[in-house]
RNA sequence: GGCCCCAUCGUCUAGUGGUUAGGACUCUAGAUUCUCAAUCUAGCAACACGGGUUCAACUCCCGUUGGGGCCA
């Protein structure tokens, strides 16, 4: 069966996350491709949080879900207000369902009502025992209705009695068809289902029922959503039925999984979005990369920035199997927005990790700074935190320009660039040895290098020149390498770095000898 | 266990009956080079299996297997 092609106007869309954890991966492109396809419409893109479970539910996690949609740039047009938790944006909210009883309560009374949903007052027990008999009897557990038709009487004088109970759905027994608008017609058997639990009370729906209310009352047109929630569907779109209620269309997201295949989870590794933020992946990386996980533009281009995705965002390409999560091409990803970002703010975006990994220290100390990661201002001055010298910011754009290009993620950037930030430095004076050089040589090599440096004028100490001063040098023995070898260790004390000329500039003439000193008495 | 979804290189994927099965990441080799990157070039690598349908199946149908999800 051929997908209708329907024309899609103005969609109004949703995500609805529980505050049960942070920002996951899976959510993120949830609301990622909820947020394409409403801008891509000129539909709106609303954020209702689904709080019911109160004991599961936590401001934080509400609070890193807010944060993570942020910085993604992941904007909504309706729910809760991303600045000031306390009000609301749109016209539908409340945005919380834990505010939203009062609108559960006419249509839970209505449902009873009518006929189409009842009291139950089976024990935990009764209906544990009645799983495991069916199960013996290698028959699918479903509830047998026995509180179905109490009458009257029985269920008012139960409810008087404070029995506990929970209300039930009376699942009509009928096929209920759909057509997903990723994977075509499905088909379910709502006999199989039995009657289904909706509320714990008059005001408290189960998850399908609140889902239901809030989705229609918030006039939702296209639910979009992960395929762990296809086999729900049938229930809601038959709870939306039964109140008479408009159904919405469809869409199920194949999932992200782990490296072992199973549904994307903790001991997989980072899974919440912030995490990655705290290890240096640039929101572009993030977007982009997500957005390739279950859908693709069906040509050769991979990179794509949030607004460019909005444009060619399709429903119809996207994939209906599910994809591996897996952080080798986000890697190369992140290296690529790195690469080309403004060497200006690039500096901006690495200084938070400098400063958190105390290499420098902003002069003014925020409160921000202390706890981690916080946002830089750009004007402020730095101090290097062991030498108490001032920094200015050219400088350290001159130190993140050397690593650029050689940087993966921006928490690497301390890691490759101490050296820069050290009184002194720790290394095995092995390391200084070039190829099968023997350590008596090193002190001849040394007082070339001084040879050579020197006399350099401090207007001259530029890396061009030092480059063809030094390189001259180093040619008298063929390779250079007996020279530029230990001039690297001695000045960055790691055997990979970037070239020492563009070093030995920043850190200027004074410090380079010193270091070439330092180097000499560890022979 | 029941129901549902899915199946192209290791991974992300292109492909809608006739292609040398294309690209990207990873990996390998080479160029560059004092190192590490970056960059460029080349290479390795896939249609799960079995039946149909058809002149022709990666592509359509059925089954098997495998993976995943949901329910409890």
């Amino acid at each position: 069966m051929e997908a209708k092609t329907k024309k899609i106007e103005n969609p109004r869309v949703r995500i609805a996350p529980s505050p049960t954890g942070f920002l996951h991966i899976g959510t993120a492109r949830t609301a990622l491709f909820n947020y394409l396809f409403a801008k891509k419409y000129d539909g709106k893109f609303i954020l209702r949080i689904e709080d019911t479970d109160k004991e599961r539910s936590i401001k934080e996690f509400e609070e890193d879900i807010v944060e993570g949609l942020k910085w993604l740039k992941i904007s909504w047009d309706e729910g809760i207000n991303p600045d000031d938790t306390e009000e609301e944006i749109g016209d539908y909210g409340p945005y919380r369902q834990s505010q939203r009883k009062e609108i559960y309560k006419k249509y839970i009374e209505k449902l009873l009502k009518e006929d189409k949903a009842y009291y139950c007052f089976c024990t935990k027990e009764e209906l544990e025992a009645q799983r495991q008999y069916q199960l013996s009897i290698g028959q699918p557990p479903k509830y047998d209705s026995k509180c179905r038709d109490l009458d009257e009487k029985t269920v008012k004088q139960n409810l008087k009695d404070k029995k506990p109970y929970i209300i039930r759905f009376k699942t009509p027994g009928n096929k209920v068809v759909f057509n997903d608008l990723i994977k075509g017609k499905v088909e379910f058997d709502a006999s199989l289902l039995g009657d289904m639990t909706i509320a714990k009370d008059e005001e408290t729906p189960l998850y399908n029922l609140a889902a239901v209310i809030d989705d229609y009352e918030m006039k939702i047109s296209h639910i979009l959503r992960g395929e762990d929630h296809l086999s729900n569907t049938p229930k809601q779109i038959l709870l939306s039925e039964a109140m008479g209620l408009d159904v919405p269309e469809y869409g199920h997201f194949s999932l992200i999984l782990g490296p072992d295949k199973s549904k994307l989870s903790k001991r997989h590794g980072a899974v919440s979005v912030n995490e990655y933020k705290d290890m240096g992946y640039l929101p572009e990386t993030m977007v982009n990369f997500i957005s390739f996980l279950g859908w693709n533009p069906g040509t050769e281009k991979e990179i794509y920035s949030l607004n460019t995705l909005a444009k060619e965002f399709s429903l119809e390409r996207c994939q209906k199997s599910s994809s591996i999560f897996n952080v080798q091409k986000m890697d190369w990803l992140n290296g690529f927005y790195i690469r080309n970002k403004s060497l200006a703010k690039l500096t901006e975006l690495c200084i938070p990790y400098l400063v958190k990994d105390g290499l420098v220290q902003p002069t003014f100390v925020t409160e921000e700074h202390l706890i981690g990661i916080g946002p830089v201002d750009i004007k402020e001055k730095f101090i290097i935190k062991e030498t108490k010298e001032n920094i200015e910011i050219e400088q350290l754009q001159s130190i993140v320009s050397l690593y650029q290009e050689r940087l993966k993620y921006l928490s690497e950037i301390s890691e490759l660039t101490v050296f820069f930030f050290k009184k002194e430095l720790d290394y095995d004076k092995k390391l200084l040895l070039w190829k099968d050089m023997q350590e008596s040589e090193l002190k001849a090599v040394f007082e070339a290098l001084e040879g050579v440096l020197e006399p350099i004028y401090t207007q001259e100490w530029v890396k061009q020149h030092l480059e063809k001063v030094l390189g001259e040098k180093a040619l008298e023995r063929g390779n250079r390498g007996w020279l530029l070898w230990p001039l690297r260790i001695a000045l960055t004390g790691k055997k990979s770095s970037a070239p020492p000329f563009e070093i030995a500039e920043i850190l200027g003439k004074e410090k380079t000898l010193l270091r070439l000193k330092q180097a000499k008495e560890k022979l």
